[in-house]
DNA sequence: AATGAATGAGGATTCATTCAT
DNA sequence: TATGAATGAATCCTCATTCAT
């Protein structure tokens, strides 16, 4: 999915055959992207040399600043690329899903289903904020937006008292937060490939409904 | 608050005279601590280096590897000790509310209340599950352990079902993180000084109440 | 003038339809030049990369080197071109003027004129010693012997005592260093545009004529 | 001379047996600065990398940034160091002469003295006006300002009427600009070792005395 | 115990030049 | 002829750590 959605993505056209000129290029970019995206994902961003990510590239150190102004630049695209990934991986999931809590749910299991095939993300969401700041911040109220129109639709489509902008957004930050620290205990540290256990993703769900539309179950 | 319970703490007995020389290494290692907060809080483990710290402490460089064993070393401390600190605000602030909900109001508050008059605690906090990773799992875990007991015994005093080992630790990592990601959004992003905004916390009531305790209200 | 007479100048044939290969080539190698001379006189040599030069002449870098064999190949070009250049222009201002001191005091009021309107000459001029060694001692040899010729035809039609070949040289390195030290002083520091003292001009004079101490006037 | 003089002087205590601390640290700064006099001199400051000054000083890189800011700080402390010797030795050299023309005879061959025993002064005078221009500019006033008062001086001992300040300071800059160029010419295009020839002097002398066309000699 | 000088590896970035297109 | 991508050496500077004083 990630792969034929993301940024590793290889073009349709002339996949076979010396590539154009400007095709060549454009594959050295994301060559370079996803060295960088393996290098953080393995060492963090303090380690991200652009030695490290030049080598696993197979370029040569000077070819990077082809395509990037420095190790910043490249450093502050890390985050939104992988982030409209996995927001899009996410949408796909939870399109086609009826219910609030159910699309909730599926919400939580897509974030960890992304993050068991692209473990690389957790590190990147993580030290952006120390590494990438800007960005960083850019994505948490990006999503939050997302989330508060969500809220806010299927608030309205329940039948349920509207809330205030404000009560919405800190609902947003509450549920991005349980699923980021969930994501930290149960995958992060389980190591990869280890299951959500069940009864996590329950409480969850019991939180939500109880919490947020009120009938606990 | 901080400063008569934290590292900072001058030892009652000797505050005047030529200390002993215990007394004296104790303070110098204090001030290297100190210094260390001070360096990270303001610009992050990544700057904070060895000369910088030192220079903070009016110390010698030599000195700081008298008191630690490496860079690493220290870094590794300054969350156990700054985490011990804020628990024992927190359980401060705390002890003697009643009412389950009440008393996670006042979690949160109390929190934020810390974060306020100790702001370097912020970056450490989040700063450390990359340059001290060991002590940031450890540092989770125990105030996950802290919140797991005080779940259960909140649950068996209300009378409520008794919820299994995994779905208080589920929940106390939900309760953890909702904190913190408010604590980014309403302090960090907001800027020191500014003020909880109180719907923030009526939400977050309002979930904890609905959600954890059945009947929303 | 100089624009007229220098290596920038248009050939007076085919200024207008699609240029002959050969002209064509032709025009690139002065873009490439005029825009070196750009360059250097903003930035100085060191700072005169391929790359800069090359973006300023609206070329790609390959192109650079086949029209020169490598940078170093047009740096020491520069000052030959200009100086050339700077000679004509003030060989033009001084003829027809009458009398020993009074070309002299052409010379040096023509070279000011030279500087403040191809005010990349000083830099050129100054950074070349360094950066073009070999092109600036020819340069001032050239120069040099123009000014032996010139004195000894002076001294002649004047009627005075015949100076051996180093009495001359000697002569001409010290008139075209109070120049340049002039232009230094007057123009470089000053800034653009400022003028030229006349106490300075007049200083000049004085010494040429009489010397420090002598009393001529 | 400027061994003695100079930054490169030994102290006079503690020429034998262990250097104290402080000693120690004085003479790894003059071997540093001793360095880069030797790197600049030889390649010019282009070349002068911090790599080859140390190297040449035989101590670390990293020691380098233990004296200096930066490469600029000690390569900007190299002419106003190496011009206050010189303008030691040329005043040892002068004083105690008779004479203006005599003096400004004495200045002029003190001058080449100089250069002949620190061949390295030619380079790092002409090519600090490119990578030191505050210093350049700095070094040129001051000796500017010296030359002025002791003009002055010589006039009125000479009981000839006084310059105006704008005289003085053109007449300033034009002898030092001969002696620079005739260094030019014949010490540095010369080879070192090599003899300033008597006719130069002479001319020079000449003029001073007498001016271009005047009589006097 | 305390100092701070010394080290050298490793960091990001720039550059002249080459060469396949 | 013209291009511009690719190279990798060389640049300055910072740093954790060691050790003689």
């Amino acid at each position: 999915m990630a792969d034929t959605a993301g940024p590793t993505e290889q073009p349709a056209a002339r996949r076979r055959g010396r590539p154009h000129r400007r095709e060549a290029s454009e594959q050295k970019r994301r060559a370079i992207f996803d060295a960088a995206v393996k290098v953080v994902g393995r060492r963090g961003y303090a380690e991200a040399s652009v030695a490290r990510i030049t080598t696993q590239a197979k370029v040569a150190q000077g070819t990077f600043y082809l395509y990037y102004k420095s190790r910043q630049d490249l450093l502050d695209q890390l985050l939104p690329a992988l982030g409209e990934e996995m927001l899009a991986f996410i949408r796909e999931r939870v399109s086609g899903v009826d219910g609030l809590v159910e699309r909730e749910e599926q919400r939580l299991r897509a974030f960890f289903a992304y993050i068991d095939q692209r473990p690389e993300l957790y590190r990147i969401l993580h030290e952006a904020e120390t590494f990438a700041p800007e960005g960083h911040k850019r994505h948490y109220k990006t999503i939050a937006d997302d989330y508060i129109r969500a809220l806010a639709r299927d608030f309205r489509r329940a039948g349920m008292a509207a809330r205030s902008e404000a009560e919405l957004e800190a609902t947003a930050y509450i549920l991005m937060a349980a699923r980021d620290y969930l994501s930290m205990r149960y995958a992060h540290w389980a190591g990869q490939g280890e299951q959500l256990p069940e009864a996590v993703v329950q409480t969850y769900i019991h939180i939500v409904r109880g919490g947020l539309f009120g009938t606990a179950g």
